[in-house]
DNA sequence: GAATATCATGACAATATTGTTACAGTTGCA
DNA sequence: TGCAACTGTAACAATATTGTCATGATATTC
């Protein structure tokens, strides 16, 4: 099944072939992932900072810093540190594959490749990692959602969730204090194309809040009537 | 987790291929360690009563004296005996590790690698060890996976492990307290490449709780529905 | 306060996911 | 060669989850 909360990959690509940046661009879109670009390493730093990729396409050769010098300098960060790294290269010499490993790479491609070859190697990255997971940990009063471990506990006890209930949950803690209408929230959690009667979304609602009363005093799930549902930490 | 700290650690790769010593020394003097050389079981001799490095990085396969041998004569010389050792080898084949281990190896690394791994196999080993011992333990409770016997035990008593449980378990001692869906279990114990059932990893998680069940009261390798599985020490 | 709209709750059958076992094909080894 | 250990799969059993509905509760409006 797919998972819905989950955003676009977004995949930043550093290269100062406008060319290259094209081509790649274009491959990757048709396959659903988000495209950043930047033809140099400072362009590449506030795409970084701004957009939080979950995977970096990074040039071998490059004018001024050198795609090697960047990913050792992104290694260094400790939040750049976990950002998987496919290096492009234009030689072919074994030994400069395994220059591009030195760095910190995760895995390199030799140009001129295919974009199937490109895609097959992301998805490959993608499976290992299972992407880059910043932020893993949501946090709402003594209520935490942990997503790397996919887990929500309170208090220190664990608090056993059903995955329709956990997605909700963290969909609500990633928006809190907002309403969102059961349409929204069918299309936020159940995905947008499937059909479930709204009313689906109380009942769902109400699971959550019996698994959560135990250890939450104040309603943190809000109904708002008229309007939907709202996750708040004031009343 | 506790920062210590720490005097530079010295790090004696030894393997008569160039490349793959200079992308072992980039790799690791990015990450703060200091970086020894040797192309031959002779000059890593004299480096290695010079310089007294922190761990080993040794190549399974050379000219002359096999690393196997190699790492067998240092285990039988005093002043050596304590230095954690990690084999460096091309092949995949779960006979080959075993014996690389066998010969006092700590652990192995099969090449192609990425130096994140690398790095990450090493920082594992030194804080285990604190930079030199001879236990590479895992534990969780009073589970204990010991990589350099490649015994698992509990509460004294040997725990019998086939070799897919085994790996199965020290990736997830490896990884703990985050859960890894069947896709992600595959491509990291069995292979990025190799095509086998998902619902496989089951019957081995099965397996593997078999083995484990009766020793462990809690549910150390735990179901998460919807998502996959997940090794934790708590409930 | 009655009428009405909106939401909460519990039950239930359908479905999806996971656990468990058996078995056949391999492989290494005596 | 025969044995024993190990693997991957398929089939079936056991559970957990899901969506819907019926009914009761609560707020809103006039």
């Amino acid at each position: 099944m797919t998972e819905q909360l989950q955003t676009t990959r977004r995949v930043l690509i550093v290269d100062d072939e406008r060319a290259i940046r094209e081509m790649v661009c274009l491959a990757l879109s048709s396959e659903g992932f988000r495209c950043l670009e930047a033809s140099d390493a400072h362009k590449a730093g506030s795409l970084l900072r701004e957009q939080r990729p979950d995977m970096i396409l990074l040039d071998w050769m490059m004018p001024g810093i050198s795609g090697v010098d960047f990913a050792r300098s992104l290694r260094r960060k400790e939040e750049t540190r976990d950002i998987p790294i496919i290096m492009l290269t234009a030689k072919v010499e074994e030994e400069d594959m395994i220059r591009g490993l030195e760095s910190g790479a995760d895995d390199y491609l030799t140009k001129p490749f295919s974009t199937r070859e490109l895609v097959a190697r992301i998805n490959s990255l993608l499976r290992r990692t299972g992407g880059h997971a910043e932020n893993t940990v949501l946090q709402a009063g003594s209520l935490h959602l942990d997503m790397s471990a996919h887990r929500v506990s309170c208090q220190g006890s664990v608090i056993d969730l059903g995955p329709t209930e956990y997605k909700l949950l963290r969909f609500f803690m990633e928006n809190p204090e907002r309403v969102y209408s059961r349409e929204q929230v069918l299309n936020n959690v159940w995905g947008d194309h499937v059909y479930v009667e709204e009313r689906t979304v109380d009942v769902h609602i109400r699971r959550l809040r019996k698994a959560l009363e135990p250890f939450e005093h104040d309603q943190l799930v809000q109904t708002v009537r008229g309007a939907g549902y709202r996750f708040s930490a004031f009343r």
